[in-house]
DNA sequence: AATATAAACGGACCGCGGTCCGTTTATATT
DNA sequence: AATATAAACGGACCGCGGTCCGTTTATATT
């Protein structure tokens, strides 16, 4: 009888083709995208360039959303780092208030880079809030906020807090009603302020 | 020479054939999302239920999600009405903050009837800020929060406190967090207070 | 009433995301 | 090395949203 696999710990456990398969998708899908953008991946065209059919797609990521998400967890993992163990202002060095600060100003910072990965990994719609890296982000968010003594209810206004800073949101303050980061960043600080104040 | 169409004041300028389809696919269309729920439409089965063609529905709505837009207009109307030119506290006799209070509840408390509704209507995941009913209830917000001393920009704090609204975030949070529709109403008002206090 | 014509119609068609299931293959076991 | 088997594979297939374009029709004009 074959051993049980353990399926712990990430990927480490998967049959070497199946690897060798998502690192080929993952590249091929990272290639498209910077050459012509999120929206002209589709899948076909997907599996035809990392040269596997098209089965094997979705075997590995559920769905185009589910690839989006995997992609977009990549290209977060150092402001992942950043905010959980990185230096100050967004790093544990820093105080609370100031943390969260921080954080919706890298978020609105970096919309140009990976607002269309996010926009496309939360076209659901419903499952969208529980994606991981937005989980993360979330649970993070509510921790800060606990540490502060004027907010009642951390969790929610945690919600609260990241529904404002939504990729679709904030394309569309920037791109469509034309308004500006800075003026964008200056409403997230005043909105940060105003929940936490006593 | 044919007598160039006015374009304006809404559909009353259709031809008798374009309007007679309108209300048709409209009347099927509600049909078939209460007895078998937003999800479960087709553009397909619409054309049939109303007798016409794919390609009518189309030349009507545009798209699903504009199809949607209109089921949710027509559901939305009382609603408008009320927040509009109605009665206290929703209405024009009540102070503003009073307003802007009473709308999102009113907003938590129809989340059971056109929740559904306004997810599907909002799919596009971009256009979905531009759709009339979204830009009313803005302009709306918009309106409330100048009229209060504490506010320094309007127009964005209306946008941060309509995407606490959003119709996937609160189903997310009522379904799937199970947060009680109470606690919400108390995170909105709570929001509201924080965003206008001077 | 006859006519012209812009508008509306409708269904064949397309490309996409996603599924299904018979075939192949990596790996544990002997 | 041979074997068993669970896992992975891949491409035919499906249903959907959306488009295209030849045909029909409401309506203004004569």
């Amino acid at each position: 009888m074959q051993m049980s696999r353990s399926g712990e710990a990430g990927f480490g456990c998967e049959r070497l083709d199946a690897a060798r398969n998502r690192r080929l998708l993952l590249e091929a899908a990272l290639d498209i995208v910077s050459e012509r953008g999120v929206e002209a991946l589709t899948m076909d065209d997907l599996a035809r360039r990392a040269g596997v059919g098209k089965g094997t797609v979705f075997r590995r990521f559920g769905s185009r959303a589910g690839l989006m998400q995997a992609l977009l967890d990549h290209a977060q993992r150092g402001f992942q780092e950043s905010y959980m163990s990185g230096p100050a202002p967004l790093g544990p060095a820093e105080a609370p208030l100031q943390r969260l600060q921080a954080f919706g100003t890298a978020r609105i910072r970096a919309l140009e880079l990976t607002g269309e990965l996010r926009r496309a990994a939360d076209v659901d719609g419903f499952t969208q809030h529980r994606h991981p890296v937005r989980v993360l982000e979330l649970s993070h968010l509510t921790m800060l906020l606990a540490a502060l003594p004027g907010v009642r209810d951390p969790e929610l206004t945690a919600y609260q807090l990241e529904a404002f800073l939504e990729a679709g949101l904030l394309l569309h303050l920037h791109r469509t009603a034309g308004m500006s980061l800075e003026r964008i960043t200056e409403g997230w600080l005043k909105l940060v302020e105003a929940v936490t104040a006593e």
